[in-house]
RNA sequence: GCCCCCAUCGUCUAGUGGACUAGGACACCGGCUUUUCAUGCCGGCGACUGGGGUUCGAAUCCCCAUGGGGGUGCCA
C-alpha cells in the first residue's frame, strides 16, 4: 500500500480538506479546499478528503454527499476519501474511534492528560466569575491529578467525565508558511478537553491523531485556526508525532466586511419582510401564509431566530418580497447559474495571485502558478460584482459544447422549465442570448418563449408604451405584420430580419417601431433576444398565436 | 478584558529600498456600438492609515499609535 502511494507521489506532499458534514459546502470552505487541491496538484502530492463528524449531534443527514457533489462540481478531485477509499482509511472520523481511544490511553498513561468531572453549569459559572473579575478564564488544573479510581467514582455518581490535555508549562513558537513565526507565552493555553463526556474526541484531538495517522505533511486551513495551532503542536509532541507544515489562509468576508454566514440569507429576507410590514403592504398573517408556516414560528423568525423557518419557507417570502437571497454556499451559485470554472477562478484570487496581471486562468495555469509564498496575509472580501463579471467572461469564452453541458446541469439542478429543451434548441437559445451573465439571467430573458402561449402575461407599462401609444400605433403595426408573417417562408433568422428590414424601408418605420411591438406581443415585455432570434426560438405558429392573442386581448379590453 | 494576526484605489490585487508622476481587474462616471435587455469598445475618477525612526533614498525595513479581524466551547 505505502509503496503504491510513494510511486505516484514523488514529492511526498499530502494535504487534506477536512469539512464537517453540517450542510452544503460554504464558499469559504471551497476556497480552503481549492488551495489544498492546487497545492497538491502543483507538487504532485496526494489530496485527501476527510469527514470530521465527531460532533454526532451536529451531523446532518445527507450533508456528506452534498459536500462531495459540490467538490465534484467544482472539479476538485481527491485521491483519498470516504467514497473512494485509500490506504489510510477510513476517512470518516466517526469510524476511527479506536485510534483516538488508543491515543488518549497513551496520553493518560504517560501523565500528559487527565480526567475532569465538571458539569457544563460549573464551567459556565467559573467563566462568568472570571469575566466579572475581568480576568481571562483558564481551567484550573487539579493537584494532584485525578486517578483512574476518581474517574470511576465520578462516573458512578453520574458526573460527566472528560479528558483534558495537560498543556506543558512552556512557551511555544509555531512556524506558519504564510505568517512566519507566531509565539505564545507560557500559560497562554489552557488544558483543553480532548475527549468529551460522550467518549468522542474533540476536534483538536481527532485532527492531530488523523493528520498524523494519515501522514499529512501540510495543513492548509483558515486563519481562524491559528490560535489552535499551538494546542495541536503540543499534543503532537506528547504523542510523538511529527509536526506538519502549517499555512493559515486569510479569511473571506462579505463585501461589507461582515462574516459570510448562512444567516445572511435570513437577514436579507427578514429586512425585506420587515419593510413590507412597516409600510403595511403585508400583515403578519399574510406573511405567515406566504411562508406557509405557523404564525408563532413566523414571529420568532422575525425576531432573529433563524432556525424557526426553513429555506423553502424563507425562499417563498423572498420571492414574494422581491428580494434575491444572497448566495453563500457553493450550491447557491450552482443554482444561480454560475459556471464552476468561473467560481473557482474567482475564489482562487481571494488571498492569492499569480503575481502578474493575469486574472483569467485555467485550472492548469493556476496549478502551475500556485505557490504558498504567494498567499496573502490579508483577509479578503467576496465581491459578487466581480464574480458576475468574471462569469460573464467565462460564458462568453466557453466552447459551445461546454456551455451546453453547463446549461444542462444548471437546468436540471435548478428545476428550470428549460431543462425540457432538446439539445438543438438549447444550443440556439444559448447562441441567441450571447452576452448573458448567468443561466438564471438567460432564463429571465428568454424563458417566456418556452411557456404555453396562453400563459404569456402582458406587462402593463410596456403595453401602454409600445402598443397603445400614438392611438395604438403598435397594434396597427402588428395588424399589418400579421398576414405577411403568416406567409413568410422559410422561418429563419435571416428571412425574418430581411422581412422586417424591408417592411421598415417601405413603410418608413424605424426598426424599433416594428421590433418592439412584436417583442411585447410575443414576450409580454420589451425584453427578449434579438427579434429574429426571438421569433425563431418561438417558432412560427406560436409567434402568430401570440400576436393574435395580443390583438384579441386588446379588442376585449375595449 | 486577555491572547494572536493583519494594514496599497470602494473591492480583489501588483509592488520585497531607487525602474512608482504606484500597475492591472471589478465597481463607479462619461462616451460609442445596438431593433429591446444585456454584451462589447474607448476614456475618466480613484490608494500606499497616522506618527516617529533607519537610509543618500522608503509603499517596501524597525518602533509606537490607530483601525480591522480572529481566538478565548465537552463546535469544527
Amino acid at each position: 500500500m505505502l509503496q503504491d502511494v510513494s510511486m505516484t507521489n514523488m514529492s511526498g506532499v499530502r494535504a487534506r480538506f477536512a469539512p464537517s458534514p453540517t450542510g452544503y459546502l460554504h464558499v469559504g470552505g471551497a476556497r480552503t479546499a481549492l488551495f489544498n487541491w492546487l497545492f497538491c496538484r502543483r507538487h504532485g502530492g496526494t489530496f485527501v478528503l476527510r469527514i470530521e463528524d465527531t460532533d454526532i449531534l451536529r451531523n446532518i443527514e445527507g450533508a456528506e454527499q452534498k459536500l462531495i457533489d459540490d467538490l465534484r462540481w467544482l472539479g476538485m478531485d481527491y485521491d483519498e476519501g470516504p467514497d473512494v477509499g485509500g490506504p489510510f482509511g477510513p476517512y470518516r472520523q466517526s469510524e476511527r474511534r479506536d485510534l483516538y481511544d488508543a491515543a488518549v490511553k497513551k496520553l493518560l498513561a504517560e501523565g500528559n492528560a487527565y480526567y475532569a468531572f465538571d458539569t457544563p453549569e460549573e464551567l459556565d459559572a467559573m467563566r462568568k466569575a472570571a469575566e466579572a473579575k475581568k480576568e481571562s478564564f483558564k481551567y484550573p488544573r487539579p493537584d494532584p491529578l485525578p486517578t483512574e479510581a476518581d474517574a470511576a467514582r465520578a462516573r458512578a455518581e453520574g458526573r460527566p467525565v472528560v479528558v483534558r490535555f495537560k498543556t506543558p508549562d512552556a512557551p511555544i513558537t509555531v512556524h506558519d508558511e504564510i505568517l512566519g513565526d507566531v509565539s505564545f507565552e507560557t500559560g497562554q493555553i489552557e488544558d483543553l478537553v480532548i475527549v468529551k463526556s460522550n467518549g468522542w474526541p474533540t476536534y483538536h484531538f481527532a485532527v492531530v491523531v488523523d493528520d498524523a495517522e494519515m501522514q499529512i505533511t501540510h495543513v492548509l486551513r483558515a486563519q481562524e485556526h491559528l490560535m489552535n495551532t499551538p494546542k495541536h503542536v503540543f499534543i503532537q509532541r506528547a504523542l510523538g508525532y511529527p509536526t506538519p507544515k502549517f499555512a493559515h489562509l486569510p479569511l473571506v468576508f462579505n463585501i461589507d466586511g461582515t462574516k459570510m454566514s448562512k444567516r445572511d440569507k435570513h437577514k436579507v429576507v427578514r429586512t425585506a419582510v420587515k419593510d413590507r410590514l412597516k409600510t403595511k403592504q403585508w400583515t403578519k398573517e399574510t406573511a405567515a401564509q406566504i411562508a406557509e408556516c405557523r404564525a408563532d414560528a413566523f414571529d420568532k423568525w422575525l425576531d432573529k431566530a433563524d432556525t424557526e423557518l426553513d429555506m423553502a419557507q424563507v425562499t417563498r417570502l423572498a420571492v414574494a418580497a422581491g428580494v434575491v437571497i444572497p448566495e453563500i454556499d457553493v450550491h447557491d451559485f450552482r443554482l444561480s447559474g454560475y459556471l464552476p470554472e468561473a467560481l473557482v477562478n474567482f475564489v482562487a484570487l481571494i488571498g492569492w495571485s499569480p503575481k502578474d496581471d493575469r486574472e483569467i486562468l485555467t485550472r492548469q495555469e493556476m496549478i502551475e502558478a500556485f505557490r504558498l509564498e504567494a498567499i496573502n496575509k490579508t483577509a479578503g472580501r467576496f465581491d459578487r460584482e466581480k464574480l458576475l463579471a468574471m462569469n460573464t467572461d467565462y460564458v462568453a469564452a466557453a466552447a459551445p459544447d461546454r456551455l451546453l453541458g453547463a446549461f444542462r446541469d444548471w437546468a436540471s439542478v435548478s428545476g428550470s422549465a428549460l431543462s425540457k429543451l432538446d439539445d438543438a434548441v438549447a444550443a440556439d437559445l444559448l447562441d441567441a442570448c450571447r452576452g448573458f451573465r448567468t443561466f438564471r439571467d438567460l432564463e429571465a430573458k428568454a424563458g417566456v418563449l418556452f411557456i404555453p402561449d396562453h400563459a404569456v402575461s402582458y406587462e402593463k407599462e410596456s403595453v401602454k408604451k409600445v402598443l397603445e401609444k400614438g392611438e395604438g400605433r403598435g397594434y396597427q403595426t402588428l395588424q399589418a405584420l400579421l398576414p405577411q408573417l403568416d406567409s413568410l417562408e422559410p422561418w429563419t433568422v435571416e428571412t425574418i430580419d430581411a422581412f422586417i428590414r424591408d417592411y421598415c424601408e417601405q413603410s418608413g418605420a424605424k426598426m424599433g417601431d416594428v421590433a418592439q411591438p412584436l417583442r411585447v406581443a410575443v414576450a409580454g415585455r420589451p425584453v427578449s433576444p434579438a427579434i429574429g432570434q426571438t421569433l425563431v426560438l418561438l417558432g412560427k405558429s406560436s409567434t402568430l398565436a401570440r400576436i393574435r392573442r395580443c390583438l384579441d386581448l386588446r379588442t376585449r379590453a375595449m
